[in-house]
RNA sequence: GCCCUAGUAGCUCAGUUGGCUAGAGCAGCCGAUUUGUAAUCGGCAGGUCGCGGGUUCGAAUCCCCCCUAGGGCUCCA
């Protein structure tokens, strides 16, 4: 290449890779043919951070075959041979592909007259029906690795045969390569399920399958983000309520629940009758609002619901705490006038961007749903709600985009995305605007003129699912978790047991500011009580010797290592508690 | 659900082609030590080798079933 990769602008940059690692997909299926002469190819496409191809093999392939596959592959990419495209007819490409149903599959699905192109490399050796955006040559793969293999079904449909996938990452240098897998090896240690055990957070029990227990220090945090989310409550004028745990399969029934969302709930029989344990609240919100007659002056009306909810995710897509069965929401439904409802979800909107300001995510990020094809409700009233919520985006200057069919039936919606610490992107918020539950419930309130009206429901939830928000936050943190979320915030390291009796005196003076707080009285040296808080990552440490108890202060370490000695009892109180009263 | 991989002490892991009472570190318990910013020393205790079945003189190890977890299952020639 004429111009050098670190001359390239970002864009550049990113064509290049994506060329590389589509080339280097082509080169991997060169050499699984080559090994498997009974091996189909299909797609193998670039994908973020590397590529992948699918094979149909009559065997999965094994890590032994990886390395085969890496080591042919190199040899292909040494020859630095060039990728040469040629166009054909149609019909010809038929002829070229014949025997191989997913090409054709492909083909077909081509228009009638469009001329078709082939790419091949390696002088020809290797030739593969695609569409182009190659490097030159083999040579330009500079540094590549294959990573995993995984089934995968054809165009991603279970009905479809299952095919074998290879997935490999490539880079224009060693060194970006090796960036590439330190990036992964961070995230390892970040994984909130490793954290999870390190910190006695949780656990799981194939008893309970996907279902996590919450140990005390993991209940803390949850408890304080309920906590926090109910001030916030307070704040935007929320009421909380309690609904049951499962319903007469009637209310599924009515709710539409039995029909689009069977295969996901739970039942339980009692009386010879069938329950259904609740996937969502939505219903039990519903009914709470019919159990009273509502004026307009009593709208909007803010219903929160803590409830827990039970869904049945299909065995392999559950995933620690991110993928559960069991998990509770800061989950609330807004019952309002139409009228209402921008100002309902600027207010909304208002109070998620505080609360992830909170959390030290930055950076939000939206998407607006629009109208699917399959949907309730006159084109009028999608046509204003749609508007309303652009508006609502464009007004604030918020970052979105709009994809459009991707709304619920019931209503179109705003989805809330975040990066975290290390540059992985979560949804965790959403608003959804529903036309059918007042509907089918015949949800009412009473106009100023008398006649009675259908409010409109907005769904909305601003860190989701409690237990999926942890997990995220967990990774986003690194388990470092900020004062007023810690389940130790302070630990007194007494160096030996003279320091005892003036150790409980700090602690209780923490004690009674309501500071969770712990005395090491462990039979250790003062170097291992501090590695173990640090281990803990418990965000104070006091350390007490001859020193502060004459002088009647404390040294205080914090988990970043920053020690500052002997300062005054009253003023390390102060930080700590403002920390924790501000959730800074 | 489907494909692949894995499951040994509370945790992290050894356990070579089937062969002695299944090992280690950490954590736990007991004892000694009383120590200034990331691991003091010694001892003790701890295991249905995921569950069930089979092959074998003999199974953690080989085979089958089930359970659970992990990586995946259109970022479309």
């Amino acid at each position: 290449m004429s111009k050098k990769f670190k001359d390239f602008s970002e864009e550049e940059k990113n064509i290049y890779r994506q060329n590389m690692r589509h080339s280097a997909a082509h080169v991997l299926a060169e050499a699984v043919t080559k090994i498997f002469p009974k091996a189909k190819v299909t797609l193998g496409p670039p994908i973020k951070d590397g590529f992948y191809y699918d094979f149909e093999v009559e065997k999965p392939f094994t890590p032994e075959n990886l390395k085969d596959i890496t080591k042919l592959m190199q040899k292909i990419i040494n020859k630095n041979s060039l990728f040469v495209g040629r166009e054909v007819s149609k019909a010809d490409a038929f002829e070229l592909v014949k025997g191989n149903q997913y090409k054709e599959e492909i083909l077909e699905s081509m228009e009638e007259d469009s001329l078709v192109t082939f790419w091949s490399h390696s002088n020809g050796e290797f030739e593969d029906l695609c569409r182009g955006g190659h490097v030159n040559s083999t040579g330009e793969i500079k540094s590549f690795k294959l990573l995993s293999t995984a089934g995968a079904y054809w165009r991603g449909d279970e009905n479809n045969t299952m095919l074998q996938r290879i997935y490999g990452t490539a880079w224009e240098s060693k060194e970006a390569l090796k960036e590439y897998i330190n990036r992964i090896e961070e995230a390892e240690k970040r994984d909130h399920r490793k954290l999870g055990k390190s910190l006695n957070l949780f656990f799981f029990d194939p008893i309970a399958p996907a279902s996590p227990f919450f140990l005390p220090n993991g209940t803390i945090i949850l408890s304080e983000l309920e906590k926090y989310v109910k001030d916030l409550y307070n704040l935007y004028d929320y009421k909380e309520v309690i609904t049951p745990q499962i319903f007469n399969t009637e209310l599924w029934k009515r709710s539409g629940h039995y029909e689009n969302y069977l295969e996901n709930m739970f039942f339980v029989s009692i009386d010879k009758k069938e329950f259904g344990v609740k996937p969502m609240n939505c219903p039990a919100a519903a009914l709470v609002y019919a159990s009273e007659i509502h004026s307009y002056r009593d709208l909007p009306l803010r219903l929160a619901d803590f409830g827990r909810l039970h869904r049945n995710e299909r065995s392999g897509v559950t995933h620690g705490l991110t993928r559960v069965r069991s998990f509770s929401q800061d989950d609330a439904h807004i019952f309002c006038k139409f009228d209402q409802i921008q100002a309902e979800i600027e207010n909304f909107l208002d109070m998620l961007n505080e609360s992830y300001k909170t959390f030290k995510f930055d950076n939000i990020r939206f998407e607006l749903s629009l109208r699917p094809e399959k949907r309730v409700g006159d084109e009028n009233t999608w046509n204003e709600s749609e508007k309303i919520l652009k508006n609502i985006l464009d007004k604030n200057n918020y970052k979105y985009s709009m994809q459009s069919g991707e709304g619920a039936f019931y209503g179109p919606k705003i989805d809330a995305f975040v990066p975290d610490a290390i540059g992985r992107e979560w949804q965790l918020g959403t608003v959804q605007l529903d036309f059918s539950l007042p509907e089918r419930f015949s949800l009412e309130y009473i106009e100023e003129d008398g006649s009675r009206q259908k409010p409109v429901v907005i769904h909305r939830a601003m860190l989701g699912s409690l237990e999926r928000f942890l997990g995220v936050l967990i990774e986003h943190l690194s388990g470092n978790f900020p004062t007023w979320l810690s389940p130790v915030q302070a630990i007194i390291i007494p160096i030996t047991d003279k320091h005892l009796d003036y150790s409980y005196d700090i602690y209780k003076q923490f004690k009674s500011k309501n500071i969770r707080i712990e005395i090491d009285e462990s039979n250790e040296r003062m170097n291992a009580k501090i590695r173990n808080a640090q281990l803990r990552k418990i965000p104070y440490m006091f350390i007490i010797g001859d020193n502060e108890m004459s002088s009647k202060t404390v040294s205080v370490r914090t988990r970043n290592g920053k020690e500052t000695s002997s300062i005054s009892r009253v003023d390390i109180l102060e930080q700590v508690n403002s920390e924790i009263l501000n959730r800074f």
